[in-house]
DNA sequence: CCATACGGATCGTTCAACAATCTCACAAGA
DNA sequence: TCTTGTGAGATTGTTGAACGATCCGTATGG
């Protein structure tokens, strides 16, 4: 019935063009607009206003809200509109509640497996090179990256993908306060401290430092987030 | 500038009617088509159809495939259309993965909190009396209900709202197993013994007791699974 | 037997229109 | 002054038709 498959040499087509709807391009625009804070939180995005920016019908643009609804990075008020969502601090206590379950997870993980450890170090000093040379997106991107890792060390898909969206509201919740450029700058050595018990195999020690490292981080955000609420009312 | 607010002494509207879009009660009706087997895995989801049967537009239906496709209930191919989804050995393999992690935490939040573990006892004379009556879909509504509580209670409303997702996938997964009706039943004792050794403070007996559910549950799953998939290849 | 070309079916997207609902300003009344 | 309608204008929700793009199965040719 099956005859052999010819198991086509051609496998990994270099780039193949555009996979992807319009929806979904739109989509994409417009969260990268959101994470580079062209959109600032509450920010109102107008179906026709957006159909007309893009080039694209009013109907796509409805498909592309309602993929970013689902991401949570915008609001879908019913006849009311779509908002780039602005985070509260229920919000972000809600992050690090959490974070405070699930990274300790990473952090078993990441004991039994060498290879987590090595890509928790490769993040440390990524970020630690570029505090060196004062770029501090970069070291924000690998702060988050070294969070990241370790969560998906524990090896759940599910889990993996749910902490990428807690991390994608947490993005936004940095959007909202004043200093986010080197807000990372103070916990590359909380990071450091971590990958190195981890090294020792001092799970206690991790633990504890990771604990550490989501109480300061809550605190600081929680502390920026009240005193500059989006608009007071 | 700022007067102080009055604080309006009616706080709690009863209920305010439904307030849903007609591409959500769209999603819905479907939701429940799929949920009650009626749309099996593997069928494919006509726009056309849809939209006939439902008499609402294309646009619409439309709308509502990307909400069911988001909850992953439905998988949206490019230009090929979207399908009720099937579920695979390596999806269920991820979904107990998942659980396995998560529920431990629950364990944990269920020993330090008696309004959680009467919950489960709960669920547990629930399943129980269904099962007295026979009523197998109340069995496994109950004995579903007693997990997601234990998940609950862990605080976390990510962690929760994740755990609903990947409870609907097992839902998919039990659509595609023969004996669907009384699946759940040999796991009620289980879950009564997991609920007295929380009674008793017994940490490490419930841990024991969870894992070993879990591990009977994915065996007994992959089992019924693997040998009947949707079609053979 | 394999490759290619064709045609129907279905999806992706656009457009224009209308209905439903919200917002806001303004007027009426307590 | 504060609250409560009222209406116009703006925006969203939904529809239906249209057309190009893409996929699939079948027929055709080598």
């Amino acid at each position: 019935m099956v005859a052999a498959e010819p198991v086509d040499a051609v496998m990994a087509l270099p780039a193949l063009p555009k996979r992807s709807s319009t929806a979904e391009q739109a989509a994409e625009t417009l969260r990268r607009q959101i994470a580079d804070g062209k959109l600032p939180p509450g920010t109102k995005l107008r179906e026709e206003a957006v159909s007309a920016a893009l080039s694209i019908s009013r109907n796509t643009v409805r498909e592309a809200f309602r993929l970013l609804a689902h991401e949570r990075l915008v609001e879908h008020a019913l006849h009311r509109g779509v908002y780039v969502r602005t985070v509260a601090a229920d919000d972000v206590r809600d992050i690090y509640t959490t974070r405070r379950l699930l990274q300790p997870l990473g952090i078993e993980a990441a004991l039994h497996d060498g290879a987590v450890r090595d890509a928790l170090d490769v993040r440390v000093a990524t970020a630690t090179a570029a505090a060196e040379r004062e770029d501090w997106d970069a070291v924000g991107t690998a702060d988050i990256d070294f969070h990241r890792v370790l969560v998906a060390a524990c090896g759940s898909t599910h889990i993996t993908a749910m902490f990428e969206h807690v991390l994608a509201e947490l993005r936004l919740a940095f959007l909202l306060m004043p200093d986010h450029r080197n807000l990372h700058q103070p916990y590359i050595e909380g990071n450091r401290r971590i990958a190195a018990l981890l090294g020792a195999g001092d799970r206690a020690g991790a633990l504890a430092e990771l604990r550490s490292y989501l109480d300061d981080a809550e605190r600081h955000v929680l502390g920026a987030i009240v005193e500059a609420p989006s608009e007071a009312g």
